[in-house]
DNA sequence: AGCTAAAGTGAACAACGTAAACATAGAGAT
DNA sequence: ATCTCTATGTTTACGTTGTTCACTTTAGCT
C-alpha cells in the first residue's frame, strides 16, 4: 500500500509496488496476468473501503437527506485523502465489471435517491447527477482546478441548496 | 495532432508526437523544456477550442438559461469527442496558471451564473457546482462508468431540473 | 562567402511493462 | 526418507518511454 499513499497522487509503477513488497518485478506475474489486473484488484479494495466509509458516514449523520449529503462529502474527502488510489479506481482503461464490484456505494446511492425522489426515473437521474457532482468536485480538486477546501466541499454538497424541490431537512422532525 | 485524436483516449507519448510531426524525439527539446511543457501548450490549445465551441453553442441556443445549459452539454460532448485532449487539459500535474489561460469558458460560466443567481456568493457556488456536474459527467462517461449517451447528457444537464429555484425557461417569453 | 543562432540528429541512460528460462521451497504420496 | 509436482520466486533480456549530451545541419544577416 505504501506506493499508493503519499500526497503526490502519482500512479504507482508495477516495479515500485513489487519493491515495496520486497519482491522482484516479475514475481508479480505469478499472481496477476498483467499490470492492469493488479490495478483492478487494488481498485476493488479501494471501492470496498470507500463504500464502508460512506455508509459509516451516512449512519453517523442519522440517515435521510443529511446522511445522503454526507456520503457525497465522504466521497470527495476520500479522493483527497487517497489521490493515487482514487484515480486508480476510476481511471482504469475499461470499467470494472459490475459483478466484480461489491458496490456498497452504488447501492447506497440508489437507495438514497429513491427515498428523495418520488418518481423512480427521476430517482435514477438524480442518482447520476449526485454522483457526477461529487465526482466532478473530487476530480477538479485533485487536479488543482478548485481549492481543496473542506468548507467548500460542505457548501457545494449542501442538499438543501442543490435539490431544493426534493424536500430534505423537513423529514427529520415530522 | 494525430496522436491526440482517435477514440482510444490514451495519453500521447512525446516520441509518438515527434514521429507524427516527422522529427526526431530530441528535436522537441528545442521548443519545450520537457514533456510537461509540451502538454501544457497542447492543453492551452484545447481550452481555447473548448471555449470557442461553448460560446458558439450558447449563442446558437439564444443565450440565457438555455444557452447556459448548452455550454454544459458542449463541455461533455467535447470531452467525448477528444478524450485524450480533454484528459490532458485537466489531468496535468499542476494546474495551468490563470494567466496562461485565455479562459473564455470560465468567463462564460461566471457571466451565466451571475445572471441566474441574484446573490453573487450564491452565483459563485452555482458556478462551481455547474462546472463540477459537467466535469463529473464527462469524466464518468470517459471512464465508462456511465453510458456515453447523448440523450443522457441532455437529461442530466437540464437546468429546469437541476436548478428549479433559479427561474430558467420563464425568461424567454416575458 | 562567412558567421551566428536556431533547429535537428544519433547514441546513450535510467525506468518502465513484460517475456522466457531457470531455481527453490514445501506438500503429498509412496 | 525420498521423489515429484506445483506454487512461487529470480535473472536476464527486449522494446518503449522521457531525457541528456555532443554533434551536425540549416537559415538569415552582413
Amino acid at each position: 500500500m505504501n506506493a499508493l499513499e503519499g500526497p503526490d497522487g502519482k500512479a504507482p509503477s508495477l516495479r515500485e509496488l513489487a519493491r515495496d513488497v520486497g519482491v522482484s518485478p516479475t514475481a508479480v506475474y505469478r499472481h496477476f496476468p498483467d499490470k492492469q489486473a493488479l490495478d483492478k484488484a487494488l481498485a476493488r479494495e479501494g471501492l470496498k473501503l470507500l463504500g464502508s466509509e460512506q455508509s459509516a458516514a451516512a449512519k453517523k449523520a442519522g440517515g435521510g437527506a443529511a446522511g445522503f449529503a454526507e456520503t457525497g462529502r465522504t466521497y470527495v474527502r476520500f479522493a483527497l485523502a487517497h489521490p493515487a488510489l482514487f484515480r486508480l479506481m476510476f481511471t482504469q482503461g475499461r470499467p470494472i465489471e459490475d459483478s466484480d464490484v461489491p458496490d456498497e456505494a452504488r447501492a447506497l446511492l440508489i437507495a438514497n435517491t429513491r427515498a428523495l425522489a418520488g418518481n423512480p426515473e427521476r430517482a435514477e437521474t438524480l442518482a447520476l447527477q449526485a454522483w457526477s457532482i461529487a465526482h466532478g468536485i473530487a476530480m477538479l480538486m485533485l487536479d488543482g482546478r478548485i481549492p481543496a477546501d473542506d468548507s467548500l466541499i460542505e457548501r457545494m454538497l449542501d442538499t438543501d441548496n442543490l435539490f431544493p424541490d426534493q424536500g430534505s431537512s423537513s423529514e427529520e422532525s415530522p
